[in-house]
DNA sequence: ATGCTTTAGTTGTACATACAATAAAATGTG
DNA sequence: CACATTTTATTGTATGTACAACTAAAGCAT
């Protein structure tokens, strides 16, 4: 059977990868009770308190309805606040976001070394600093 | 502030690259009536009629629960049908399945030639290569 | 100052995707 | 052969994600 052109077509590859990692990342970011990303927005308010929605949905690259949900989310848990300010939402770390710090890093600490252990070091590097700069390419598309 | 984080984390980068060639391969499908994943299945079913799902969900990387869900929308759209053969379920197409064949191919080669254009044939080949083993080397994990 | 245009965010809706639990068939082993 | 194990597929449920339509605020132009 001919499928080779799965193997050869970005879309599909990228999407393989991304389901790959996302479901080892998941696993290390258990202990934290947060999925990745949401961990990563965490990091992103605790880092910068009065970020704005639309800055975070830059930064993460996703849509700003998906930004509204995810903050929605972290609100409900009380892990950040919302402050309207205009026609802008400026988000806050609350006590118990800020407490998870420690945690969300070590996640990402156990989730590189897992993934470097795999790739080494060296390529997972590259591949992560290409992965960047295609996306960028793509998305001024 | 401090988002360097975001772009040497794979799962970050992986998820992104994966988010905006979606958008793009989204656009080059719609003439088909398909999203992109759908028209690997059909090829996928055309190339190997009677291919079982637990083939298809290993040709695409995705869980099996996800394939039903896919060949219960494009049986009932008859592109495909299903017959059962003991606990295996064989998948055909059907004629309006085998009609789309052309129509994907171009969408395909839209597809490549629109992400060739921007990242270079060479650099994209290559990517999609180390895409495809990064992916082989974490699901073994 | 009034009205037009752009920008930020939200809501409704839809789709891809997964996991856990289940059913049913196949396979292996005493 | 009968029972336990493994394999294949399905279903219920949940999450991430997006787009289109909308609201409200801000900026701009006459």
């Amino acid at each position: 059977m001919d499928d080779s052109f799965l193997s050869s077509c970005m879309f599909f590859t990228a999407n393989r990868l991304g389901r790959a990692i996302t479901k080892i990342a998941e696993e290390e970011f258990a202990p934290t009770g947060l999925t990745p990303m949401y961990g990563y927005l965490i990091r992103l308010v605790n880092s910068a308190p009065g970020i704005t929605q639309k800055e975070l949905s830059e930064k993460l690259s996703i849509a700003p309805s998906t930004l509204t949900r995810f903050i929605d989310k972290l609100e409900t848990k009380q892990l950040v606040e919302r402050k309207v300010h205009g026609k802008t939402v400026l988000v806050y770390p609350m006590p118990k976001g800020q407490a998870l710090e420690g945690e969300i890093r070590n996640a990402s600490k156990r989730l590189k070394a897992r993934y470097e252990a795999v790739l080494g070091e060296e390529f997972a590097t590259r591949m992560s600093m290409d992965l960047i700069s295609t996306s960028e390419h793509l998305e001024k598309t």
